[in-house]
DNA sequence: AGTGCGGCCTGTCCGC
DNA sequence: TGCGGACAGGCCGCAC
């Protein structure tokens, strides 16, 4: 389940691979994603050079100097440097062939993920241009995240994967950064005072920055490996561990649905 | 505007 | 052991 740092160390890891180099040829094989890849896309984007690869939110953005290609990992999406004669696996979407006899592949069994050519400024569209701030740009703060919430009712734990407010924020990371906040994911965002806000907003930093470490150790695989960074090998301190003992105090972990979402904490550590 | 929720998919896990 | 069904998950897009 592609969180920010893996979006993160993927964009990382397939940049020096295919930055400044030529799109030779993009092969669709199954164009069936969340918005079928188009045509244009295709056809378009073939020829033109990669200037850029860029994270924004959890979207890859691929620049070139006349159009963007905006890719969504979804919750089964991953991205592979390979040969263009390794075989393809069922479930792999897209080849984007460059000069340099690389290629790169996009792999979804869920097809969550998407794939988006467009010309206008990549900001403009209509999936980019209402996300809130990047959780590592100096604007987002506890005061950030105390102004907007004001006069909300949502939870806490909503209101911090709202993409509008803070991007890159997923379940997993919303549990663990209100543990270690001390936050009960179930209270009111609107009730929430600002020194907390100030402690939640360096939580939500520190528990994406050790994920990003963890994620970069893995980032050679990019080539010829799986795509997938090693967030399993990291230690998860709430997240999917109801019923088991709190790493700090022992007390079962709980599970309880909000938004419809599996949310974990400690009812002693967290108030 | 804020809130709630259905829907998109398939691999994995659970219970029978 | 095999099979069906529930579940997970990001996030759009609609309804209220």
């Amino acid at each position: 389940m592609p969180e920010l740092p893996e979006v993160e160390t993927t964009c990382k890891g397939i940049a020096p691979h295919i930055s400044g180099q030529r799109i030779n040829n993009i092969i669709l094989r199954n164009p069936n994603l969340r918005y079928p890849i188009t045509e244009e896309f295709q056809s378009q984007a073939t020829g033109l050079i990669v200037d850029q690869v860029e994270r924004r939110a959890k979207y890859i953005l691929l620049r070139t100097s006349s159009g963007t290609i905006i890719i969504h990992l979804g919750m089964s999406g991953n991205l592979r440097v390979v040969s263009p004669a390794t075989p393809p696996l069922k479930h792999d979407h897209v080849d984007i062939v460059f000069a340099n006899d690389l290629c790169l592949r996009f792999h979804d069994p869920r097809r969550f993920g998407c794939i988006i050519w467009t010309t206008d400024n990549p900001g403009d569209h209509k999936l980019l241009k209402d996300l809130g701030v990047e959780p590592f740009d100096p604007t987002f703060t506890g005061n950030h995240c105390f102004v907007r919430s004001r006069g909300r009712k949502t939870t806490i734990k909503q209101f911090i994967m709202d993409g509008r407010i803070v991007v890159g924020v997923g379940n997993i990371y919303a549990s663990e950064a209100l543990f270690l906040a001390g936050i009960d994911p179930r209270r009111p965002a609107g009730g929430v005072s600002k020194i907390r806000y100030e402690r939640l907003a360096g939580t939500i930093q520190s528990v994406l920055k050790e994920a990003i470490a963890s994620g970069g150790t893995t980032l050679r695989d990019f080539v010829n490996g799986d795509g997938k960074p090693g967030y399993f090998q990291q230690c998860l301190r709430v997240y999917g561990r109801a019923g088991e003992p709190c790493r700090a105090c022992g007390n079962a972990i709980n599970q309880q649905v909000l938004g419809q979402r599996a949310s974990y904490f400690c009812r002693r550590c967290q108030v």
